[in-house]
DNA sequence: GTCTATACCGCGATAGAC
DNA sequence: GTCTATCGCGGTATAGAC
């Protein structure tokens, strides 16, 4: 919900909900019995869209560096489409645990110690410079998400609209650049 | 404020805060006029003494890779030091100018083009390998945050306390790694 | 299912006694 | 400077008419 994602948990209200939706807000507290719940539901359909995107790309028969690029396209396509969700994910890794229903971090879990193990192959192999591969994927995730998440402060330090097409695609190019030097060099 | 970093702007009653300081809600706006106010000025406080801490560590006379080095480890124990800061200044970030009295863009820019300037100089000296300044300097702030910022999802994900000594040393030394692998190959 | 009406609470803010 | 008392507003939530 773009509300959730501009104004926050706290900053959204059952009223603006409904003034967006076209109802009034007890109708609302009709079909969602409160607001967290309603939050939650939000919350868990976009975890899932963005799960299922994952996907996809993490099972891509490629293989070494070509591999971990077509994974941070598909990242980078996913949060540029859904810049609100990445406001939202951030809110709630902010928020620790409070009005959370799922657990994102149980839920990417196993992707993301399916990508440990790949880099730590790599690795092995050579293909890949020797890096944590925890700490690398949580550099990439931060990689990725701060443009996005951070876009007003961006916006004011770069005198350009982060989420314009121009701007979108110097960043991605610079993120798999940048990744590439590092463990390609 | 450590209440606003936990709890963000409208997560944070005046309550809250009169009661962490002793006193009643009352007494609190006897001393600042208004929440905005109370907010702006904690804010303010807290942006200047992140401004002095980084411009010590900008003005170090080293060169090449070291002085990116120091500069990284400064920002670095900063933010260790005052992991709540860093949340604060996300909230503020995704958040856009809300309630925000100082624009922290601004406040930082001429620092950013110091950088900038300082980074595209040992580019083309060949110290570093060539990467958009901007967009590296973006990357490094990232990936530097999101650990304090997303404390709470990066110990859902790997089972750490990620403040604890043993984790902020191995987040260190990897970022470190990291941005040299990258840079200086 | 959606509405109106209403209860109840906590918020930010003001006024005035001490 | 700090308190109590109070106002007005907007929040979540419930009950009942249509």
């Amino acid at each position: 919900m773009v509300l959730f994602a501009a104004n926050g948990y706290e900053g959204t209200s059952l009223n603006d909900i409904a003034a967006e939706v076209g109802i009034r807000r007890s109708s609302l507290l009709h079909h969602f019995p409160s607001k967290q719940i309603l939050y939650g539901e939000v919350f868990e359909q976009l975890v899932s869209d963005w799960f299922a995107r994952l996907g996809d790309a993490v099972i891509s028969s490629d293989t070494g560096w070509d591999k971990a690029e077509v994974v941070l396209n598909a990242g980078f396509d996913f949060f540029a489409d859904n810049a609100d969700y990445v406001c939202l994910v951030r809110r709630a890794a902010l928020d620790g645990s409070t009005h959370l229903t799922v657990d994102i971090a149980s839920v990417l879990r196993p992707m993301f110690e399916k990508s440990v193990a790949y880099f730590e192959r790599e690795m092995a192999a050579g293909t890949f410079r020797r890096h944590d591969p925890r700490q690398l994927l949580i550099t990439g995730y931060g990689a990725l998400l701060s443009w996005f998440s951070d876009a007003a402060f961006v916006e004011g330090l770069l005198d350009i609209d982060p989420l314009g097409p121009d701007a979108l695609a110097a960043r991605r190019e610079h993120v798999i650049g940048f990744f590439r030097a590092a463990l390609v060099g």
